[in-house]
DNA sequence: CGGCATCCTTCTGGATACTG
DNA sequence: CAGTATCCAGAAGGATGCCG
């Protein structure tokens, strides 16, 4: 089933979210999307970038400043995911509003 | 997070895949879609559908009949992560493509 | 048929401390 | 700054058996 392949690759409590962010941002460092998603650790964003840079979805990019400088963005590949990302986001605010009760 | 917040509801190894099956084939009973999904076992079937009809994304009928026969299908809420689905399995067989080298 | 109960193992993920 | 290492609790999930 297509579905399930595409959730291997996504599952995980950060996936998403990481991927998200990096739709809005293009390129972002560590700490940066460790400040942009609340509420995760250093090792998990650290586990689940990894994940995703070895399933081509985001590249790691080292600049060799002092102290070190490392950027993630999405792969040309990951960036299909924009469209998916997108009406998951809509129908996620709709979601709230609808548990929220406004 | 919007995304966070779909994610809440969709977590889970096996959610988007019940979804996907009832988005193809409305009316579903319970051995069905055991049947459908490879791999999944009764208890987490159970569990997964359960938690899909507390946050009204399906609904669960129940005929009388001898023995009982139970239908699980979308509600109008939860059909509208069909194009979610759409894209996320138009991506899935894509990646499916890229990670067997095929 | 459509589950629920139980047992047991693996995975997940938070907190904290440390490193180049 | 951008991680890694360790510890540990709790959740996830598979296998099996039982039940109306």
């Amino acid at each position: 089933m297509a579905v399930h392949d595409a959730m291997d690759v996504l599952s995980g409590k950060w996936k998403i979210s990481i991927i998200s962010v990096l739709c809005y941002h293009n390129k972002r460092r560590f700490s940066d999307i460790l400040n942009d998603i609340k509420g995760i650790s250093n090792k998990m964003l650290s586990k689940e970038l990894k994940e995703l840079e070895i399933n081509k979805l985001i590249t790691r990019t080292v600049f060799d400043t002092q102290p070190v400088t490392v950027y993630y963005e999405l792969t040309e590949y990951g960036l299909k995911l924009q469209s998916v990302i997108k009406h998951l986001s809509a129908w996620g605010t709709e979601h709230r509003k609808k548990i929220m009760g406004r």
